[in-house]
DNA sequence: CATGAATGAGGATTCATTCAT
DNA sequence: GATGAATGAATCCTCATTCAT
């Protein structure tokens, strides 16, 4: 095995092992929090000793960061998922059903809250999901410019950033109403949301 | 003294003590975090010895249950000051700009997203949050019945839950957006949620 | 009322206070111990403030060393009670089966015990205990000797502390089996206790 | 290394950290007795950081319950002793003085008052310690049995456990009088003690 | 690379005691 | 005398992190 080779191998290894303890730490976030997880606890979810993460990761907040990027991205993906639409505004609005329920699924959002609680006191937390945020408006923005030309509504810019505002609010606002009224009525919820999606877009 | 004005005298200092705690704990909370924030960083905020806090609470999750009852409490008072108002649906329109504008700021809403996180995970919280958000709900939806009884539009019981579930939802994404991108343009976001109101009101 | 009159008064209402608080530490020495009974406990069980106790006694230790010392008067009013019988010695040995079962009866005991575990590191306590047991030692050997030169049995100074000691050694040996062996069966029990004593008044 | 020799290692490991814990929990027991005694006074005596004794003991509690265990052990293995003499009864006549020397050390039985008081509040080391009260017994008996069969005494169920609980009660009853009577003339009372036990084992 | 024993600072909480009223 | 609010040191315990193996 060649140096090269060898590091190569090396290199994998670590991003395999850094996988394994971001797939732990999902497990106990979601259990716990990122405050109460211990790092016991990580390790013990990630078959792995307490002493090898930090070969991996050089903190829990590090952890948490890793985490928390990996975990924002899912929002860039879901943006891409419309980019092949024939038509993305009819796409979008198609598409406000799934988008709600899964925003209402408990299995996944209560970390949204968790990472944006975060960001709102550590500064690391609040660069990697701002950044995340920028990424997301601009591929969104860009669907709904595309989707509005198509249409030809306005795209001006200041009409587009209220619009790309708005229409985020309004999907992550979901995630606090799972929170806070867990058993609501999903199907005139949805409605609502559907026809507040519709009207902004082809306003 | 006799006894029972004693006893009133040390019932309000009692209060007044456990004011003082709140107003301590949420300058602590707004700056580390619920469980970041220690008991002993809290009681010199509160100017009292960590010991005297237990005399006004029960245990630290005590004061961060009353801290959040206080808090939500807050949102049904905006509630109520829609109900004096001729046109009620107009009311709320109007209200968007600075409903929005106040979200936005900063000094208050880290506190409700920590609120939102801490009630995925602790039951105690969130049964109070859950509590204060029903409360909103039937306050919001008298409000809207009447707003649109006036106008002769529909207020069946589906089409109210799905009307005040995606308001409540809009308004509670602000905050979301105040943390991942505080630097938005808020007068073209303001118009869009203005309009998405206005729409769904009037619908 | 004069001032001696007052005084007097004063002194007797001191006195009965430090009665209801020695009452009141018995509830609480008995239901968590010593160390564990905390003075806001005993003063609630005292239907006095905590701050006024310490105008009865000036500490806990104090308390406890009042208490230790009212608790230890006990034994020696149990040897006054055999002065007065016609023949000692069998008054003894009639007298094990009931000494036994009160020293089997969990209600007084278990204190005993912590009062000689107190003893056993705290010196204040130990000499209080200590000078209770001298005195008893002296009460006992006094009626024994009289016993015996009823029956014309050696009462050498040697023979009689040995069989102070012997004496006593059993009793209090009880206490550690109701802790123990709480079970056990006492007739049997007994009837080797009463022929050991028995055995050894009259040898 | 292979794994099972490492984990052979790190059990042995574990098992000498416990008994230096031990060890030194008993220095500290001995001086401030069990609650009194605390972790940092002992993790000091054990030349072990207080965070690691949690390695080794899941609380305090644990450790005084190990500890007690450990002691409770030693009166069993008193018992064992005797198995081998070819006159048992004899033999424990024989024993009674170096006994009763033994109870009155103060090196050791301070600490059966501590186990006496603690279980007699302490359910989980009630048990521990009525666990080996049943054992001593149990083995006891078995002993006397056997001396009583060689002399053809009665060996019924009644005179068996009134004889068991007697004797030990005495035996025991000596570690009140080291606390008590510290300076006793132990002569005779050894003389007394041992005439007791004669007259109940050969009765 | 991998382990897990070991650290020690820091957490919430308790409680004997004081003192202004 | 009598109160009970107030103190703050001390308690048990947790946990991120390190390091010898």
């Amino acid at each position: 095995m060649t140096t090269t080779a060898r590091q190569q191998a090396t290199t994998e290894r670590t991003q395999s092992r850094r996988s394994q303890v971001l797939a732990a730490a999902k497990t106990c976030f979601l259990r716990s929090g990122f405050h109460a997880a211990s790092m016991a606890e990580i390790s013990k979810a990630a078959g792995m000793s307490p002493g090898h993460i930090y070969n991996c990761f050089g903190s829990k907040d590090a952890i948490i960061a890793a985490f928390v990027e990996q975990h924002v991205e899912r929002v860039a993906a879901l943006m891409r998922d419309f980019a092949s639409k024939d038509d993305i505004l009819q796409a979008i609005v198609d598409n406000v059903a799934d988008g709600v329920r899964d925003h209402l699924n408990p299995a996944n959002w209560p970390l949204q809250l968790e990472i944006a609680a975060e960001a709102s006191r550590n500064p690391a937390i609040a660069a990697v999901v701002r950044d995340a945020d920028l990424r997301a408006r601009v591929q969104f923005r860009t669907l709904l410019v595309a989707g509005r030309e198509r249409h030809q509504l306005a795209v001006d810019s200041d009409t587009m950033e209220g619009l790309v505002e708005a229409l985020i609010c309004l999907f992550q606002g979901v995630r606090l109403r799972a929170v806070q009224h867990p058993g609501l009525n999903q199907d005139s919820f949805i409605a609502c949301c559907r026809e507040m999606v519709r009207h902004l877009l082809f306003k």
